[in-house]
DNA sequence: GTCTAGCACTCTGTGTTCCCGAGTGCCAAG
DNA sequence: CTTGGCACTCGGGAACACAGAGTGCTAGAC
């Protein structure tokens, strides 16, 4: 059905839609790459290559456009993820080599991200449940409160105030300490639940309402704030694009952490691969296209990363630079 | 030279151009305001606020649109602060007191404000240096590093991770925490430089290069993180409005932490006082207009926060929601 | 059978013209 | 000082024509 030429026609296509944002025509398309073939015959090529669905005409008499179903066999079966360039490469290191914590690393992340592609940039923070407790540590604000501060081995730290329900001295909130980081210093946040579900029974009764309130705020913690916190950068890239959904939309959904959440989020079973989803096929914004892919070094996936583009974007460039970008912050993730 | 009828024409073009968008001519003028005079004497007074410079006409033959210095009277002279409602008051209150931490506080104000005034709200993150040291924790997560963290009486926490010139056990490190802590607890942290400068001389000479290390990571925490922190929220507010600038350059300048902190910054030495600045007056955005305030309890003001947007703005609804908020968020970091 | 050249056809986008109406400035009278 | 009257000016929309790019189709060439 579709000969190599065809595929061949649907390539050049796509390239100088995405190039010049216009409607493409037979001739221009035979003159530019050489196709050694007459636009002629390019346009019997085209008129198949719409009978499939592949591209589209805006209106009669204008060149043709590609469909998302079009965009979809170039990037599955057309083009080639585009390796940066050394520059880029030794750029990008130096870059995020400078952070100083997990806030600085998820920050410069997304903003070098939305540099290199010229789209939006989203970067989810590490997931808690993966990683595990480093240290718990309870800091006394008065005789009712305290800071509850989670220290994990991504490098994140969680806060809380706590209210106790009853005065408890320094030396008691030692103890609570003490017996929390021994239970708990290296699990896997994930089973924290567990861990603690016994705890209260191995403390004194006159410290089990304060533990068993602590208790319930480090629970909460971790379940509320999962893998809530996802951050962008790059909106003004989106002013020159226009989309189909109408840019408030777009500026809306990258405000919403739930919307941005299912953006993201995985499709195949292999989190470390590259997805492309493309117009209709994201879910609330059919417009867009998103490039994501998860990171995190090997087998301990964190999160994910990627960007938002419009449909008409540069696919191997976009994926080659969020390929690199996720591999250079696991790489730092991994060593700190 | 300006009357007071004259005013009340100003006034009533600001309000009819603020709310229909459309320059406003002098019989709907005369019509929509009860200014008891014909649409002929409206024209001459126009003609001369147009002479004065607090109008202008877009073309010949057209209605007449407020310029900056015309805004920059109405915001002076012409309009009152317009208080929320009572239901407006209680969902602030309410939605802000549901926050967990600094973070969520932050957060939480951000979005509020810009569903508000219906702009880009933009919030500084609480000033360091203006707050007190509550708390210095060391955690080693091995022998050559250890992870800084200090807490602020704002609930702010400041983390970084410190490589030890040299190995420290635990009970060296928990030596230094106790020293740090009793030096430092309670302090302000713009007095923290002189409090620890002779500090590595109470120590044993053995401890002396972790400390310095440890400090010196201290200071940079507090001279670079200095008040540099800013979010917005709304974005998606701007897709209305049209700028005389450009979209682009508004949305690079909310990404730009920098540029950010020049908008919002104060211009009266009185801190807590309500500015506005109109277009031009603006640094860096000249299109656009920057409703801001300090907030932070009384004597202590802790950092900034307003909106931002077109210069054809609700000024008396902003500012009042604005100031609403300011003094909302105030009292619930003064609580905890 | 596949490719090519030629040709008639169909659109969009642009430029032109025309006209209506909102709004103005000015002037003379109240 | 205010008001009604009046001529004037432009912007913006409607109607129209037109050039140009691109297409589909058909008949002939390889």
């Amino acid at each position: 059905m579709l000969d190599d030429r065809k595929l061949a026609v649907l390539r050049a296509i796509v390239e100088d839609y995405v190039s010049t944002n216009e409607p493409v025509g037979s001739k221009a398309l035979a003159e530019r790459h050489n196709l050694k073939v007459s636009p002629a015959t390019v346009r019997n090529d085209m008129a198949a290559l719409e009978e499939e669905g592949y591209i589209t005409q805006p209106h009669t008499s204008a060149g043709r456009v590609p469909t998302d179903k079009g965009y979809r066999l170039f990037v599955d079966r057309l083009s080639q993820v585009k390796p940066l360039s050394a520059a880029e490469r030794r750029a990008i290191e130096s870059f995020l080599a400078g952070a100083v914590d997990l806030d600085d690393v998820v920050t410069r992340t997304v903003r070098l991200l939305a540099q290199l592609t010229r789209q939006v940039a989203v970067v989810q923070y590490p997931t808690l449940t993966r990683s595990t407790v480093r240290h718990v540590e309870l800091v006394p604000l008065n005789d009712r409160r305290i800071m509850f501060v989670l220290i994990t081995n991504t490098g994140r730290v969680e806060q809380r105030v706590v209210e106790l329900p009853e005065v408890v001295d320094e030396a008691r909130i030692a103890h609570l300490r003490a017996v929390l980081n021994a239970c708990l210093d290296g699990c896997g946040l994930s089973s924290v639940p567990e861990l603690v579900a016994d705890l209260p029974e191995r403390l004194a009764p006159e410290d089990r309402p304060a533990a068993a309130t602590i208790l319930s705020v480090l629970l909460e913690t971790l379940v509320e704030r999962h893998d809530e916190k996802i951050v962008f950068a790059g909106a003004a890239n989106l002013a020159g694009a226009d989309f189909a959904t109408g840019l408030r939309d777009v500026l809306e959904a990258l405000e919403e952490q739930v919307v941005l959440m299912r953006l993201l989020g995985e499709t195949s079973d292999t989190p470390s691969a590259l997805t492309v989803r493309i117009g209709a096929e994201n879910p609330y914004l059919r417009g867009t296209s998103v490039v994501a892919t998860g990171y995190g070094s090997g087998d301990n996936q964190l999160a994910r990363l990627g960007v938002l583009g419009p449909t008409r974007m540069d696919y191997p460039v976009t994926m080659g630079a969020v390929r690199a970008v996720a591999r250079y912050v696991s790489q730092i993730l991994a060593a700190s």
